[in-house]
DNA sequence: CTCCCGAATGAAAACGCTTACATCTTATAC
DNA sequence: GTATAAGATGTAAGCGTTTTCATTCGGGAG
């Protein structure tokens, strides 16, 4: 592989010379910069961004974690990430946490062994060691989904309780009055967390009693949204409507009811969380709180970049709230009068 | 930020027993291991991983190239690669092409320049300068869904020939003999061009014409999609079966044909490709050309790093041609004896 | 108690770039 | 034609690793 040193003995220059019709064309002779060009195209040369990187410390490079990219709303994120730093000569490492810790830990610890020079981070313990590790070596990053009460953790996202209760309270303005919940567990996510802090609070505020039973925690595929349908339906009352935490999760849930023979909006009422894109086509259209993922990711790198360049860092500035959104399928209907009995 | 100097320093050793203890634990004194560790913690030394690459002209890092990671059959392939990557030490750079050759060229150059070792390439011209360029500068990387011609060019996905040939059959043998096709624009993607082959294969194998009316090009959106319809409904003959030849922009032309009123699949027949986790939940569940995208990325990065270990490397015994699978579901249904006017 | 050999360690060059500083050109003003 | 300043170019020292080769160490055989 041709490097800078042959560039510069073939067009009779010197490496330094080259280096700069590489960064700053203006500092050179047009005469030298056609001379060097020439020498470049005719050995082949290739840039090797990793010296560039180890010499001026800076990789141009961030890294996206987040608990899986199959998942649309996180794809969605990820590409506004992408996009925006991509406009800013950036590359992006992308990594999956599949929602544990563990893996969390290691991975955010070995993206910064490959210098990445800030991180967009979903984790799924916002006051955890890793942010806090983050924090005390001054290394910038900016949460996504998840918001740490940490003061200097930037953090774009949603109000996730807020959420839950739109959700929530939006069924039981159905006037359901068993309104269960599937959720990812607890310990794995702590948005899952903060949207059931929401549904128990539209319960209380609705003077509607909390059931534990009525919450089942599970894990993230279709699947397991299909399985706690099934846990649900074994209660002596078991709920008229669910509030899911993801999509992906409520439309394993319906497939769940469907499969029982519920009728989905009449016997059962179902909303999601993150209003993907697909949510809209499914049958019935679900009722879903949006999350404008794309918007998160961009903004997330905007601050990114802020923080990157002004050193230290003010991250308490950069706390970017956005608004949820419910939107209304034909996933929930009222309840009805007649309660069905199985 | 400490440098393996200032461990090497702090633990009284050289630099070559910290790099040791790094790399090569067994070629080390149990003693010394635990003298270097601790300097280690004390000094909160992060490993450069850049450094590390520069010197063993390893990067331990990969790219992917996509076209659009928002599309779910490619974030699935996606997972593919970073698990397979993941369990050999790897990371991952992702870019989008969003159909763009010359996006496509600027990012794959981008990436060799950021050192990777190799290309998972999803390339939209398979015959094109790009992948000329990587054969002849013998740098490693493997097609997926676009299979290239030229026998130096490994490959792992599926025959688009034969899955648009599947899937038209399946539509002729409901007996529509209007079968319309809306498909990427073939300027852009050599699939959407194979599948189209595939599909006029099909018609001319069953004695029916081509019409090129009957075939709208467009872009990558649900949107995209929806117009399409318009277009085809305009046509004096409308077809009576549609097939698209991705999932996005099936159920963007659902959408269309729903929103004026023609019912699927009483009305007309929608038939998908790539079978992505989500056409199973729409309505009506959408009958598509199943690509076991996962596996694809999985096998794909299993061969590139074969193509790593073994140089120089013997790229045409690197083909592997999955198969892909006509899901049949409610989508599609036979041609109606009375044909519905319009 | 030596001697010798293998294992553990150290010294230093190399990886391909950037950049501060020194040096050399050139054009301008007189 | 010369002095001078501005601009172009060159020199060389890093950046943080790995790795080859040389050196030192420790322990078993004699």
């Amino acid at each position: 592989m041709a490097t800078i040193f042959d560039v510069a003995r073939r067009a009779n220059v010197s490496v330094a010379t080259v280096s700069r019709v590489i960064n700053h064309p203006g500092k050179v002779t047009e005469r030298t910069r056609r001379k060097v060009s020439t020498a470049m195209e005719a050995c082949g040369y290739v840039y090797n961004a990793l010296a560039m990187g180890l010499s001026t410390k800076r990789s141009r490079t961030i890294g996206i974690v987040i608990p899986n990219i199959t998942n649309p709303i996180f794809s969605e994120s990820t590409r506004g990430i992408q996009d925006y730093a991509s406009e800013k000569g950036y590359h992006v490492i992308l990594v999956n946490t599949d929602y544990l810790y563990e893996k969390e830990k290691k991975l955010v610890s070995l993206l910064r062994e490959k210098q990445v020079e800030g991180l967009v981070l979903t984790t799924n313990k916002p006051e955890g060691e890793i942010v806090h590790g983050l924090i005390k070596d001054g290394f910038p990053f900016v949460l996504t989904y998840s918001h740490s009460k940490h003061p200097m953790a930037a953090f774009v996202g949603v109000n996730n309780i807020q959420g839950g209760m739109r959700a929530t309270e939006f069924l039981i303005g159905l006037k359901h009055r068993r309104v269960g919940m599937i959720a990812l567990d607890f310990s794995l996510s702590d948005r899952s967390y903060q949207r059931w802090l929401g549904y128990r609070r539209s319960l209380k505020k609705n003077g509607l009693p909390y059931d534990p039973d009525l919450v089942v925690q599970t894990e993230y595929t279709f699947e397991k949204g299909k399985k706690a349908v099934e846990s649900l339906m074994t209660l002596p009352y078991p709920p008229t409507a669910v509030f899911c935490t993801n999509d992906i999760l409520a439309l394993g849930a319906m497939k769940g009811f469907k499969e029982i023979g519920k009728k989905i909006p009449e016997e059962v009422s179902i909303a999601g969380f993150d209003d993907i894109a697909f949510s809209k086509f499914v049958a019935p259209p679900l009722t879903s709180i949006h999350q404008p993922a794309y918007t998160m990711g961009w903004k997330a790198t905007e601050i990114l970049f802020e923080l990157l360049s002004k050193f230290p860092f003010q991250a308490s500035r950069h706390r970017i709230l956005l608004e949820t959104e419910l939107v209304v399928r034909q996933s929930c209907a009222p309840l009805l009068k007649k309660k069905v009995k199985r």
